[in-house]
DNA sequence: CGCAATTCAGTTGTGCGCAACTCAATTGCT
DNA sequence: AGCAATTGAGTTGCGCACAACTGAATTGCG
């Protein structure tokens, strides 16, 4: 079949060619957007997913969140000191395993979640698409990071196994 | 039309309504297949992306680089800084335009396309996606990158006019 | 029980991304 | 010509992302 490796040389490296730039430019895109949207709250966007996290869960370890948003704890344990700083999250070393910390938020952290629900809204109006094609969309992006994610962690060869 | 007012306020912060969120994580995971790919050429990604630009044009100045990559000169400095420290490309500042900085491969730097040929067949074959569906996404993330930049630089209110 | 292996959060170091700024060169307006 | 506005690159400061590491708590195996 049809695959890249039908193209010369010179065509194979042009940046226009490329989905991962698409993809890089995309995602600063949304971040700038959400940027501006997140500003009166306060928050910056990958607080913002944080938030959102705990808005659902009510009360989660850093293990959690870590999962759901594929964080690992450098990125989080910064992150949630500055989340913590700023009166959204609490955090308290779990009693039944003290080698875990539960994060959960404060009542303003709470409080913070009316004024984000209009956020949504304002994303969708600026991405000019259809709800249905939005949601297509995703659901390509999340089998595509599916199998970038197996690829990447070293499985290249064989397929990944659901455990 | 449906919309997504139409959602109950609790399923609209849902982290897994949000496009926004499968764009990061694609972004990211992509990141890391690059990262793999790329080490042994001694790039990161946003460098491989720059000497993508360089390669194809030969040489340009540093704007042009950042028009092309949509990225800032507060981005750029510094990477073209280390590039230069790894060998990868030249600066000069130009001779009709002291203000501009004119950036080339050097050497180093152009022998590095050869052995960089094989990166985008690798990264095909880690999304596991057909050529055509990878186009088409592309295709449907440039206009949503064009949307969301239209709508993130202050145009929120009105629709974004075509200069 | 006792100790090695594992798990979890946090720290350190590096690089990207962006806003806000500086500084010099150039352009444009009068 | 003279001077203000603009342009281009660079710097600073902050936050995110990730690899590699530390250190404490827990688990599990003999």
């Amino acid at each position: 079949m049809e695959t890249v490796d039908t193209a010369p040389a010179e065509e194979v490296l042009r940046l226009d060619h490329q989905i991962c730039f698409s993809l890089h430019a995309a995602a600063r895109a949304f971040n700038g957007v959400y940027r501006t949207a997140l500003k009166d709250l306060g928050l910056t966007y990958p607080q913002y997913l944080v938030m959102l996290v705990l808005w659902e869960h009510g009360e989660l370890p850093v293990k959690r969140i870590g999962e759901r948003l594929r964080l690992d704890s450098g990125t989080l344990s910064p992150l949630l000191k500055r989340l913590e700083a700023t009166g959204c999250v609490e955090r308290r070393r779990s009693p039944e395993d003290e080698r875990s910390v539960t994060v959960r938020p404060t009542p303003a952290g709470a409080a913070l979640r009316e004024r984000a629900l209009d956020v949504p809204r304002r994303i969708g109006a600026a991405t000019g698409m259809e709800l249905a094609e939005i949601m297509e969309l995703r659901v390509r992006l999340d089998r595509l990071t599916e199998a970038l994610d197996g690829a990447g962690t070293g499985l290249a060869a064989e397929e990944c196994v659901r455990d």
